[in-house]
DNA sequence: CTGCCTGCAAACTCTTTGCACGAAT
DNA sequence: ATTCGTGCAAAGAGTTTGCAGGCAG
């Protein structure tokens, strides 16, 4: 999905409920979008402030969940904390794992569908109905350990 | 596990570090082993002060840890903000993957022995060891939605 | 004028930590 | 004595929220 697909599709779920295409939103949504790789709020906020320096945090934790309620972005929580964001793409890869670099603290993505035919098959069982699944590897960087240099780090 | 024997090999972990087996480690040993389910640390706070009041929150946290490296509890954590803990049994059920359920807050447990080998393939590929994975699935009650009541709950 | 949106600052939750006292070896 | 362990209270991190003012329809 290209930049100016998704932030019309911003538009309209901001439209259909009734919300404002504030300057502030618009410049987070565009901060967000500009990201290459997974990010923060925080990184986001200072991204965003880079725009229009009237962001403020509130406005950027108030605006998050718009975007992924829209499904523009996905949240990814490794358990660290902070919670990471990325831009959703076109949406084909909901169905994602993680696999989070213990020294490197990178996250790598991998397609994973049979997590979806997982969840449903393990919920059904128990008289659930899977809304969502999460599948998260922590590792060690191999390179760091034996040259004692991480290449992907910095 | 048996409760005594499980005992044996926390006084056998703290031994083994020069660590003492104080009145409050031990009553929060036997709290967290008498827990029928999962439990979080605060749950773990009040049964360790039904044994002995003279417990603190301080040392609660700084109890688990001792336990979770000894391999007698597993840490699970749903993203939920607080960590939960569970006795580790027999040790056998170190690959479960977790269903959660998103109405009645109950965490289901399945055996999942396939992550490691996920883990590992899927680690390999990018130069890293696999030390850690974890599988969740956030599934709604079909109970509750057709009856209004769920049958799991309290 | 009515109501959405904002920034600011305070609040919140769970967990960790500094400190001085107490207990065990 | 020396080291380890404790409770208390404060600090911490990330996120959420109450409030008063501002801007839009």
């Amino acid at each position: 999905m290209t930049t100016t697909a998704a932030r019309e599709k911003f538009r309209a779920h901001l439209a259909k409920r009734g919300l404002r295409a504030t300057s502030q939103r618009l410049a987070i949504f565009d901060a967000a979008f500009a990201q290459a790789d997974h990010f923060t709020a925080d990184q986001l906020l200072h991204d965003a402030r880079a725009i229009d320096d009237s962001v403020s945090r509130a406005t950027v934790y108030r605006t998050l969940p718009l975007m992924t309620a829209s499904a523009l972005l996905r949240e990814v929580d490794i358990g660290s904390g902070e919670k990471f964001y990325r831009s959703a793409g076109d949406g084909t890869a909901t169905q994602v794992a993680q696999v989070v670099c213990i020294d490197c603290e990178k996250i790598f993505e991998i397609s994973a569908p049979f997590m979806a035919w997982y969840g449903h098959t393990v919920s059904s069982k128990l008289g659930l109905t899977p809304a969502s699944q999460r599948l998260q590897v922590s590792a060690h960087c191999d390179a760091l350990r034996q040259t004692g240099t991480c290449p992907r780090r910095g």
